[in-house]
DNA sequence: ATTGACATTCCAGTAACTAGAAGGTCTATA
DNA sequence: TATAGACCTTCTAGTTACTGGAATGTCAAT
C-alpha cells in the first residue's frame, strides 16, 4: 500500500504522514524495489489512533509515549485516559481565560464607539485605552 | 534610557524587545557612543501600545498596520477598533469549539473508565476509541 | 586589576505542520 | 517510442512569537 492509499484510508495528508515519521509517531516503513513508501493493515490502525488523538488536541509527545507503550506490548489505556483528563482540565482553563478575553475586547470595543476615530495624538483616541499603563 | 530601563518601564523583556525591533514593530533606536541602544519617553508609548495590544492577543502583523499608520499620522483607531471586534469574533468562535472538545473528552474519559485498563489489542480498550473510524 | 551587572550579536529551538523545488517512477495513450 | 500526468522521493524553508544560550564587549565600583 503506496502513501497516497495510507492518506485516503486516515485522511491524513501524505506530507504529514511523512512528517509523523520523522518526528518519530510512525516507524519508518518497508520500502517496495523502487523506494516507495509500503504500508500495511497494522500502519492505518496506528495513524487512525494518532489522527484520533490528535482530533483531542493530545500532544505529538503524548502520543509518542502512549505509542511506545504499547510497542511494548503494555497497554497505554491508563496513560491514555489521563492524558484526556488533563487535556480536558487544560481546555476548561483555556476557556475560562478566552471568556475574560472576548468581554475585555467587547467591552472595549464599546468604549471605543464613544470616542472620536481620527485623534492620532490626543487621549480622546482607542489607543490610549490599549496602552498599558 | 538603556533597553533594561524601557523593559521595566513597560514590562516586556529585553529579549522581546530586541525581538520587536528585529520583526519591525518597534524601530531601530538611537546608539549611544558604546552602541547601547538609546530609548526615549516616546519609546515607552508606542512598546506600551504593542504591549497592550499584545495582552489583548492582535497579532504582531496587526500591530504592524495600526503603528504604521499612526506613524503616516492617520489615526488608527478605526483599524483597531475594526481589530478588536473581529479579535473578539474570533475568540467566541474557539471558545465554541473548545466547549466542544472539553465536553467531548470528559465523555470519553468517562466511558474509559467503565473499560479493562490492561488491554493491548483487544476492542475493550480505550484507544479503540480514540481511534478514528 | 578584578568583579558583577549590564550591553551587544548571532544561532538554535519551540509545535505541528505546510509549501515548494528538483528530480525519479509508473502507466497509459498517440 | 515518446510523452503526458499522476504519483513518488528528498531537501529546504516558512509559519508565530518568542526564549535560551554562547561568545564577547562595556562600565562602575572595590
Amino acid at each position: 500500500m503506496k502513501i497516497q492509499e495510507l492518506s485516503q484510508a486516515s485522511g491524513i495528508s501524505t506530507k504529514t504522514i511523512r512528517f509523523y515519521e520523522e518526528s518519530g509517531v510512525l516507524p519508518s516503513p518497508a520500502r517496495k524495489p523502487n523506494g516507495y513508501r509500503d504500508y500495511d493493515q497494522a500502519d492505518i490502525e496506528r495513524l487512525r489512533l494518532v489522527a484520533g488523538a490528535r482530533r483531542l488536541d493530545l500532544s505529538l509527545d503524548d502520543i509518542r509515549e502512549i505509542l511506545a507503550l504499547r510497542d511494548q506490548r503494555e497497554a497505554p489505556c491508563r496513560t491514555l485516559l489521563d492524558r484526556i483528563q488533563q487535556k480536558a482540565d487544560e481546555v476548561a482553563e483555556r476557556i475560562v481565560v478566552l471568556q475574560r478575553l472576548e468581554a475585555e475586547l467587547r467591552d472595549l470595543h464599546a468604549l471605543g464607539l464613544t470616542f472620536p476615530t481620527d485623534d492620532v495624538d490626543g487621549k480622546n483616541c482607542v489607543c490610549h485605552l490599549v496602552s498599558e499603563k
